[in-house]
Formats: structure tokens, C-alpha cells, sequence
DNA sequence: TATACGCGCAATTAATCGGTTGCGCAAGTT
DNA sequence: AACTTGCGCAACCGATTAATTGCGCGTATA
């Protein structure tokens, strides 16, 4: 089963999860609180996380502390770099590759 | 149908696209040779793309060219934002709230 | 030691996804 | 006018998906 952060970050009760144990690591019992779904369905969501790295996991007695793995989702910031210099840099120099790419055919 | 950036960027082929027409609007047969899939494909992520505003088409002749929507993409980032803050700022911070956590056990 | 809790691990089902195929319409070409 | 080309639309199919249910294994508590 092939995973990506793309992929995990699709569905918005795994947004929202990622949310919530941004600043504090929780157990699966303690976030499914905050939604109307069952434990397992979170469990599931968790699992994926997990899968893909961007949570980890930490046991604690019969407790299992999950917590976000901030650092990959440097992963998403990383894809969104190269779009970052086209809205932010320029609009105008945009236009100028544009046209440049237009009039340089022989 | 309920789309969202998020799921328009969780396939693989979708962010290929978006990643081809960054730069310059194309039609749905140019992006189709870039991939080994058929046109019928690609259109259909096209739809998708479009159906969630990250991507606006513009006919011309019988061609319709497809352009990235720069301002959408934004959207992912504005997520991103609450996050960087953490993984930026404060990870030493971060590691007390965390050490905070672990010295609660008995 | 017996009992209650927290949790992961299947197995199952309904819904959705990505892709293919076939069609028809409109815009260019001859 | 007849033909070709670019494209969207709809139907279909196998593969995933999200969520439910039932289970068993450890860890606490009495």
C-alpha cells in the first residue's frame, strides 16, 4: 500500500487530526472525542499517519501517545516551493517567460 | 460532488499536471504526451482540477487551453501556515512541551 | 487473581476512484 | 459539402477507500 503525504493530508477528518496533536501528542480514545466518529475510524486514520510518517507513535503504559512529525510536512511546503515563485515573485515577470516561450519558436 | 485543493493534489498525475502548466497554459492532448496514459485521462483529472478552481480553461478555436489557477494554491499553504510556525519557530519548544509530557508518568 | 479498560488487528460492506471505450458535437481543412 | 481533428460526456470495470463490527492481547485496578 503506497502512501504519500498528499495522499494522507486529503481526507479532512486527517487534516483536522493533524490539527489537534500539532501542540500535543494524544491518545486515539482522547481524539476521537473531538469528532463523531467511532475510535477505530480514527485508529484507521492514525494508522495512515503513521504509515506515512507523519505521525508518530509512543507508547505509555496501556496508552498510545500520537504526535505529529512536523518535520515532513516540510514535504508539502517543499512541493509548493516552486509554485511559491510564481504567485509571490512576479506576475509580470510570469507574463515575460510567457512570452518569451511564445516568440522563440523557429 | 465534494472536492477540495486537497484531494485535487493527493494524485500523483494531478500534481504532475499542475506541475506542466505552471509555466504555460496547455491543451489537453500537449499534456496527455507527457504522460503514458490516454487523453481521456488526463481530461478527467482536468475536470477535477477545475471542478475545484485550481486550474481554469480558456478556449481558443476548437483547442481549450488549460492554466493553473496560482491564487488557489494558496489555499494549501494557508494550512501550511499554522504548522510552519511550529516547525519553524519553536522546536525547542516544541521538545518541552514534549519533555513536559513524558515526566507525567509515575 | 479476576475484571475492566485501551488499543491494534482482521474481516466485511458501501462508496468512490482512476482508467478505458465509444459516442457526438463543434471547429477547422480540403 | 465531406472529411479530419480536438474535445467533453456517459457508461462501464477493477481497484481502493472509509467506516463498522467483532475479536484478542496486554495493562492497569480491585
Amino acid at each position: 500500500m503506497r502512501r504519500d503525504v498528499f495522499q494522507a493530508i486529503a481526507d479532512p477528518t486527517r487534516r483536522a487530526i493533524i490539527g489537534l496533536i500539532a501542540l500535543q501528542a494524544m491518545t486515539p480514545n482522547a481524539i476521537a472525542e473531538h469528532f463523531d466518529t467511532s475510535r477505530q475510524a480514527v485508529s484507521k486514520h492514525l494508522q495512515i499517519l503513521v504509515e506515512c510518517q507523519l505521525v508518530k507513535q509512543e507508547q505509555q503504559g496501556r496508552e498510545i501517545y500520537y504526535q505529529l512529525e512536523v518535520a515532513k510536512m516540510k514535504e508539502i511546503d517543499k512541493w509548493l516551493e516552486q509554485f511559491r515563485k510564481i504567485w509571490e515573485d512576479r506576475f509580470s515577470e510570469l507574463d515575460t517567460v510567457l512570452s518569451n516561450l511564445k516568440t522563440n519558436k523557429p
